[in-house]
DNA sequence: AGGTGAACTTAGAACAGTCAGG
DNA sequence: CCTGACTGTTCTAAGTTCACCT
């Protein structure tokens, strides 16, 4: 697979490979811990549902309702029984009454902490005390007006909102022409672009410090679309992207991105106000008579499209979209948004079956994007949470499932062979399922179920271990995977069987696909599909590396260690990997520095320390004044070291996660419960661990998790 | 029973905002 | 107070899954 990905890759896989001891406890070994003990208990008080019939809700439920459009009687409210929703009433109130009690604790701590200081500080304090008072009381009010949906009913299948409104997607400005003396240059002559061809130029003058305006692929799909909006007479003269001269305009661009940044306070302000004012506007919608956030409620700009990897397509024109172009989704009886002057919508449908507001279909691959709710409305975080239970209910069963495919590994079929042994790779190594993709449509990227021959190679014996699989190809976003993995006797041979008589491109598991092995997986659990083994391998892997590296007495910062390393053994197992940062090298460098400035420090302190004791001792125990001296260079000492020690697991956990992205994992993959019990149990804040759209995503999860969940 | 498209989740990069340290 | 490093947010590409169609 020659990419030229390739050297980056290279890097990322030697860290790799360094990191394996991590790893160690992937796979199977995670299978049997616990089993019994999770029943019942892990919902939190509040939650009154008990785990079994909730779990019964999750599965089933779904299954197969057929779509169907909303009819007349679409009602404002969401299905509830009056006496349902008195009784949740006054629970809400109660809840309510014991938050606004913690805050006014809260508040009056701060009060009754006035810090003595001089007058002119002593007034900025107070207005940052002021601040920090209002802080408190919004957060009250956010907190009060959530909703707290993991409390209600839920709607009958399929059935995603009874009522929705929303002002439709915001669209982009128009083009601006660029001024009359900025010049596009063709073979050394100033050329005057049609507006339409001038736009698509602009396009790629922006992109010039980017790799991608130097790689053949995406130079050649540029100049083919651009060409395609050009005018007859400029399609005559430009034949050649190398005569392009887009100096100027590229030059203008980058005066541009300085203007903005070099803006005064002022400037900013309005720029931000004014940005504000959109959110305001088309950020929001009405849910079911909640005002929910939309994730992405800008219409996506044109633009040159950037495929990851090695994409056929990288370069092409991604058209600008025009309401025509769009079909809305919402209330039939509620107001519909107004397309902009002059313009109408494709169309105007109320779905209550689906979750988007709005959708129009792409040019480059003609797949449809859709306008959606923010991670933390109601509508994603239900799915999220039903995702983890999913998992956990994986859990339950798993043991029987490995059992089951340990015993196919030796069946006469051999379609089921092959699912057995991509099973086992699921299961072990948490691949993804890996689709058929269709050839010059996207970048040459494979899962489980797609793997080729020339992705596997089989070692009898590899360093010290016997029958060793190395994996090398490029998954999800042409990251590279490379792992040796030891497996067991019966799966190296059916490997070999496999291979026997194929070319390197041929499949590897010929007789499967991912619809094959996922109508088997839901035949032995309901809701079981090949990516449920991921979310599950990660949310235990994060349990148990949690139940291992905590060490009871250790303060927050050493927690926080313990917990980065939970979570990075997860990111490894997942392979969620990230270019390095452009100034890492530069960075651990200071921190060295900085750590060597501290021991120097710390010496100082410690023989000043020593120096005062001498004379401490040498004069009497009489001399208070000495005393006093001596403990305080004690207390340098003692700080000096904390310090250092910080310091130092800074630069051990920065170091480990060099190449290595958390955060996908701990946004899609870990339950959050596993979290917020773990902060709970270790008296962590839970802000140590997770920032306020990552709060506000997992709300349900932190409202309903007491500190003994098992995942 | 296999292909296809709609709908939704997962992903890393780019960008913007903030904050700590000189 | 300013600046660069870090953190959080936005963006949109790239996956998975499932129902529908033939």
């Amino acid at each position: 697979m020659g990419r030229e990905k390739e050297s980056k890759d290279e890097d990322k896989i030697k860290l790799k490979s360094s990191k394996m001891k991590l790893k160690k406890l992937s796979g199977h070994e995670h299978a049997g811990a616990g089993g019994d003990s999770s029943r019942g208990r892990c919902m939190g008080s509040k939650r009154i549902k008990p785990e079994e019939e909730m779990d019964g809700d999750f599965i089933s439920k779904k299954k197969s309702q057929k779509r169907k459009r909303i009819k007349e009687e679409q009602t404002e409210c969401p299905t509830d029984t009056s006496s349902k929703e008195s009784g949740k009433l006054e629970e809400d109130d109660t809840s309510q009454k014991k938050r606004k009690r913690k805050a006014e604790k809260t508040v009056k701590k701060e009060e009754a902490d006035p810090v003595p200081v001089t007058k002119k500080t002593k007034r900025t304090k107070e207005e940052i005390q002021e601040a920090k008072l209002l802080k408190i009381k919004k957060k009250e009010e956010e907190e009060q007006n959530r909703w707290r949906w993991w409390e209600e009913e839920k709607y009958e299948d399929g059935v995603k909102w009874k009522f929705l409104e929303h002002k439709g997607p915001y669209f982009p400005p128009e083009y601006q022409p660029i001024p009359e003396n900025v010049h596009f240059y063709y073979d050394g002559k100033a050329v005057k672009l049609s507006l339409a061809a001038e736009e698509v130029a602009l396009f790629f003058a922006q992109m010039l410090d980017h790799e991608y305006t130097t790689k053949d692929q995406f130079r050649e799909n540029f100049f083919k679309d651009w060409r395609k909006e050009m005018t007859s007479e400029e399609r005559s003269i430009i034949t050649d992207l190398n005569k392009c001269d887009f100096g100027e305009m590229h030059a203008m661009h980058k005066a541009k991105v300085e203007a903005r940044k070099n803006m005064t306070k002022e400037d900013k302000q309005t720029m931000k106000d004014a940005n504000q004012k959109i959110v305001d506007e088309f950020g929001y919608c009405l849910l079911d008579h909640h005002k929910e956030r939309i994730g992405n409620f800008k219409i996506e700009p044109p633009g040159l499209f950037r495929g990851r990897g090695d994409h056929p397509k990288q370069g092409m024109l991604k058209k600008r979209i025009q309401p025509e172009d769009v079909i809305i989704n919402c209330s039939l009886n509620g107001s519909i948004p107004v397309p902009p002057v002059g313009h109408h919508w494709k169309e105007v449908r109320h779905d209550n079956t689906v979750t988007w507001l709005a959708s129009w279909t792409e040019n480059i691959q003609g797949s449809i994007k859709y306008i959606m709710l923010n991670a933390n409305s109601k509508l994603k975080g239900e799915k999220d949470w039903e995702k983890y239970e999913i998992a956990r209910k994986l859990k339950t069963s798993v043991d029987h499932i490995r059992y089951q495919y340990n015993l196919d590994l030796k069946s006469k079929q051999m379609s089921t062979r092959q699912r057995a042994v991509a099973l086992y790779f699921i299961d072990k190594l948490a691949l993804r399922a890996g689709n058929e993709k269709e050839e010059g449509e996207s970048a040459d990227t494979v899962g489980c179920c797609s793997l080729r021959v020339e992705h596997i190679t089989l070692h009898e014996r590899l360093e010290g271990d016997e029958c060793v699989v190395e994996f090398d190809f490029l998954g999800k976003d042409s990251i590279r995977y490379y792992n040796k993995v030891p497996v067991i006797k019966k799966v190296f041979k059916n490997l070999k069987l496999f291979m026997e008589n194929k070319e390197p491109g041929d499949d590897l598991f010929d007789r499967l696909s991912t619809q094959l092995l996922n109508k088997h997986l839901s035949s032995l659990m309901a809701g079981l599909t090949a990516k449920v083994f991921r979310t599950y391998n990660a949310s235990i892997t994060l349990q148990q590396q949690l139940k291992e590296l905590t060490n009871e007495g250790d303060n927050v910062a050493a927690m926080i260690l313990s917990y980065n390393r939970a979570n990075r053994a997860v990111a490894i197992l997942c392979n969620h990997q990230r270019a390095p940062p452009k100034t890492f090298e530069q960075s651990m460098a200071n921190l060295q520095a900085k750590i060597d400035g501290r021991k120097e420090q710390l010496a100082l302190a410690k023989s000043e320390f020593k120096q005062a004791k001498k004379e401490a001792k040498s004069k009497g125990n009489s001399d208070p004044k000495l005393q006093t001296l001596v403990e305080r260079k004690k207390a340098a000492v003692k700080r000096c070291e904390d310090q250092l020690l910080r310091m130092e697991l800074q630069a051990t956990d920065k170091e480990e996660n060099k190449q290595i992205a958390l955060g996908t994992s701990k946004l899609n993959y870990l339950d959050p419960r596993i979290s917020v019990a773990w902060c709970k149990k270790y008296e962590v804040p839970l802000e140590k661990i997770y920032n306020k759209s990552q709060r506000d995503k997992f709300a349900w999860a932190i409202d309903m998790t007491e500190e003994d969940f098992e995942f």
